[in-house]
DNA sequence: GCGTTTTATAACCGTTCTGTTACCGCATGC
DNA sequence: GCATGCGGTAACAGAACGGTTATAAAACGC
């Protein structure tokens, strides 16, 4: 599970940083709204915390950004008393909010539950329906076969689509998860990866069953 | 074995310097907390003792600091009856505590135990399946082979490997738990200590068995 | 001090991965 | 018809990766 900590102030940061860490969570770090929308768009993380002030963009900005391109849970760090920006956040499509200062144990709790909420929390092998994705190992395995070995790229691919198991996924945004800068014409290195990746799952790979294309906007994973 | 010790107090530094110098330690002092986060990040030491009370910054913010890069075993000298610190500090990632004042041979038998058992993550045996690592001795024995020695190094990355054992550990991880600071460009620094760590525990290094490579992300151990 | 061991750095090689180019088939629309 | 856009496939070249060897630098033991 891959965190993201977005706030200026570097001794909270470590604080927080330093308590997920410990729970077990990978966590990326960011210093102002600038470099947190672009670490989320290079890691694709499972959950971001941001803080409303920073440099750069504020948090209510890179909220906005990030809420373009996907459904991520967002939770947002708020000071007391600041009704107004609190109905803001929850607005711009925050799922949850905490009021400073606040000990990291409420924080670990309030991001596991809204884990949660966001559907499974898994620890190792994150697994839908027939496909089960184990990242420490690069390994998928479909059914009961043998688990097929998978490089970065497609392990990226998979699990954007796993994150999102039966719902269609913009080639955009697949291309800006998974690659994490590249514009959207390069449509070509999203064809190929697909194509590599059918080889590995497929049964009969011209045929896909689990990888379809939806014409015209994107890829989706049937998992049933 | 490298030891840092961080206190503001000369008299007390100077007596647990020589006691674990005299019991085949290589001491490294810090006066103060900025001074033991640097000593840290270039020495990389095997132990590290922290009083709680320093100027510049607490034994606190510096096991934060090392913690975020390091699970190096971590001791802290608490003073009687401020039971809140010690709780706080064995939340932030501290190992043990030594309640003050205490006599250096108490301390050079703490620091052996942390020593001993600092192999495994959690506590972990250390002896895993047909691998049985020996710290003390710098040994391991394969099944029922001879014990070979290993280097400092080899051991460290032995330990990590067993302490993780049967699954894949990051490269990433692995660097900075073994070399503590190193960035993740270094990776050839982890291929030659693997490929010398195999000639040494692999009955046929060409074709490892037991320090398996998982392409992609990391290696591991099989021990079955 | 000296020689030995250990660690770091560099270079080379084969394999795998990734980005690029090209071509094919198909549908759409003029 | 033909041009165009889109998705799939094939082929290839450069980059990245992992293993190996060699050599330089640092640490260690005496």
């Amino acid at each position: 599970m891959k965190i993201l900590i977005a706030d200026d102030d570097r001794d909270l940061l470590s604080l927080i940083a330093f308590a997920l860490t410990q729970a077990g969570y990978l966590v990326l770090r960011a210093p102002d709204g600038p470099t947190a929308i672009r670490t989320f768009a290079a890691e694709a993380p499972d959950l971001v915390v941001l803080d409303i002030n920073m440099p750069g963009a504020s948090g209510f900005q890179v909220c906005e950004a990030i809420r373009l391109q996907s459904r991520v849970p967002i939770m947002m760090l708020t000071v007391r008393g600041e009704e107004e920006d609190l109905v803001r956040a929850l607005e711009l499509g925050a799922d949850d909010y905490l009021n400073k200062p606040f000990s990291p144990r409420t924080l670990l709790a309030r991001i596991k539950a809204l884990l949660r909420r966001a559907g499974g929390e898994a620890g190792a092998p994150l697994a839908v329906g027939r496909v089960a994705l184990d990242v420490d190992e690069h390994t998928v395995r479909i059914s009961d076969a043998a688990p097929v070995r998978l490089t970065k790229l497609e392990l990226r691919l998979l699990q954007m689509l796993l994150a999102n198991a039966g719902r269609t996924v913009n080639s955009d945004r697949l291309l800006v998860q998974v690659w994490g800068h590249r514009n959207s014409g390069d449509r070509q290195l999203l064809k190929q990866l697909v194509h590599r990746l059918r080889q590995k799952i497929e049964a009969d790979p011209a045929n896909p069953v689990l990888l379809q294309t939806a014409a015209g906007s994107g890829y989706k994973l049937i998992v049933e």
